[in-house]
DNA sequence: CGCAGAATCTGAACATGTTCAGTTCTGAGA
DNA sequence: TCTCAGAACTGAACATGTTCAGATTCTGCG
C-alpha cells in the first residue's frame, strides 16, 4: 500500500498504482480472471493508460515474478547459511523455491500458458525476465558456493549455477501440473533426485560421466528464450 | 486432398474439409496467423460452422498432433526394425521424433503457448490428447521391448516407455527454444544424455540409485494434466 | 410425395488484449 | 504569472476466439 504513496511525479504514482491494482488482483484472481479492463476500472484510470505505463498484460505480470523471486532469494539465502553440505542447501533451496510458489498454485495453468512461450515477455528464460531470471540463479549460485567439501570438478561447477535454475524451472513445471494435495508428489520427485544426486557425485571423476555431463551442463546452462 | 472427397455425410465430408485447410494453414502460417475466419473462409464455410465441428481452435491443433504422431510411429518402428540394442534404438527414436517436429520449427512457439497450459485439450498430457500421446508411447515401449540383455530390472522397465516419452516432451521443449542452425544444439543434448545413459544403465544394480529411479520414474510416468 | 425431427449451418454478438489519434495536464523556464 | 513542449491520459476502434439463437437442409418414415 506504501508504494502507490504520493512519492515521485505523477506517472510515476500512476504506474505505481497500476502495478499494486494489478498484482493484487493477480493474487487473488489469477491471470485469467484478471482482465486489464479490471485492472484500469480499480486503478481509476483508463483502459489506455495501462498500456501506456505496461506495454502488455503479460509486463505487469513481469512485475509479479520480480516480487515473488526476490522473496525467494531473500529467504532462501537466510535458510542455507546454517550449512555448508551441498546436497541440503540444494534441498533449502528448492524447498524455498516450491513455497514462494505456493499462493499461484491454483492458477498455475493460466500464468503458464501465458509464460511458456519463448516469445513471451513473460516466459522466465526471456530478455525481459532477465531481473528475475538473475534473482533465481543467484539463489544456486550460492547454494553452491556457500559448500564444502563436494569435490565438484571447477568446470562443472561453475555451469551448475545456471543448469539448477533450469532444473528449478523444470520442476516448477511439474508442480503446475500437480494436483496431489499440497502438490506431494513433486516434494517426492525432488527428494528422489536429491537422493540420486549423493551418490552419484563422486562418478564425475571418471572422464566417461563427467564429460557428457559437462557438455549437457553447458547447454542446458545457456538455454535462452 | 483425397480425405475431402465425397465420402461419408455431409457433416463428415464438411469437418473433413474444415480439418485439411486448418492442417494445410497451420503447417504453412502457423498457429497464430491461422485465424478461424480464414480456416471458414477457405473450407468455404461460415464462421460458426468450425465451431461446430470442431469445438475451439486447439482442437483442430489436435488433429494435427494426431497426424504427426502417426508418422512418427511408422517411421521409428521401421527405423528400429535393424538393432536390438537398447540406446541405439532409443537414438533413432529421439532422432525420428525430432525429425518429424522439424517442419514447425518456426512456428513452435504458437503452438507451444497454446499447448502447454494443463487445461489446455491440446496438451500433449491432457485427456483430449490422449491419442496422440499413445502413439508416443507406443514408439518408446516398442524401443524397449526390442532390446536384448539391456540388464534393466523389471521394475524399472516397466515404467520406462512412459517416462521416455515425457523426456521426448521434455527434449521437444528444449528444441522450441533452440535457435541453433538445423538445431543443432538439441541434437548434442541428446547425444550427451544417451552418452550418459550406457554407463549408467549398470549402476541400477545399486539399491541405493535403483530405489530413487524407481520412485521417479513412477512420478514422472504418472504426470497427466 | 410430404413431413417431423435431427443434423447442419449461419452470422450477429460478446469478451478481451492491443493500438492509436487525439486531448488534457504538468512543470520548468521566461 | 504565463507559456508550451513533452508527459500522461483517454476512449473508440480493431482483431480474434467463442457462444448462441435461430434458419436451413437433410433423412427416414408414413
Amino acid at each position: 500500500m506504501f508504494s502507490s504513496e504520493s512519492t515521485g511525479t505523477k506517472g510515476e504514482r500512476t504506474r505505481a498504482r497500476i502495478r499494486e491494482v494489478a498484482l493484487q488482483s493477480f493474487r487473488e484472481r489469477g491471470y485469467d480472471d484478471t482482465t486489464v479492463r479490471l485492472i484500469a476500472e480499480e486503478a481509476g484510470v483508463s483502459l489506455g493508460s495501462t498500456n501506456y505505463h505496461f506495454p502488455s498484460k503479460n509486463h505487469l505480470v513481469q512485475e509479479l515474478y520480480l516480487e515473488v523471486t526476490r522473496g525467494f532469494r531473500e529467504t532462501a539465502a537466510r535458510r542455507m547459511s546454517g550449512t555448508t553440505d551441498l546436497v541440503t542447501r540444494l534441498r533449502i533451496a528448492y524447498t524455498t523455491g516450491l513455497e514462494v510458489l505456493e499462493p499461484y498454485h491454483a492458477f498455475g495453468p493460466g500464468f503458464l500458458a501465458a509464460a511458456v512461450s519463448p516469445r513471451s515477455p513473460l516466459n522466465p528464460l526471456s530478455g525481459e525476465s532477465e531481473p528475475a531470471l538473475a534473482e533465481a540463479v543467484a539463489v544456486f549460485r550460492e547454494a553452491v558456493a556457500g559448500s564444502a567439501r563436494h569435490g565438484i570438478p571447477g568446470d562443472i561447477a561453475e555451469e551448475l549455477p545456471e543448469a539448477l535454475t533450469v532444473g528449478y524451472l523444470l520442476l516448477a513445471l511439474f508442480w503446475t501440473y500437480d494436483r496431489s494435495e499440497g502438490q506431494r508428489r513433486t516434494r517426492r520427485l525432488l527428494d528422489g533426485a536429491l537422493a540420486l544426486l549423493g551418490p552419484a557425485l563422486p562418478l564425475l571423476r571418471l572422464p566417461a560421466i563427467r564429460r557428457p555431463v559437462r557438455e549437457l551442463l553447458a547447454l542446458v546452462a545457456e538455454v535462452r528464450a
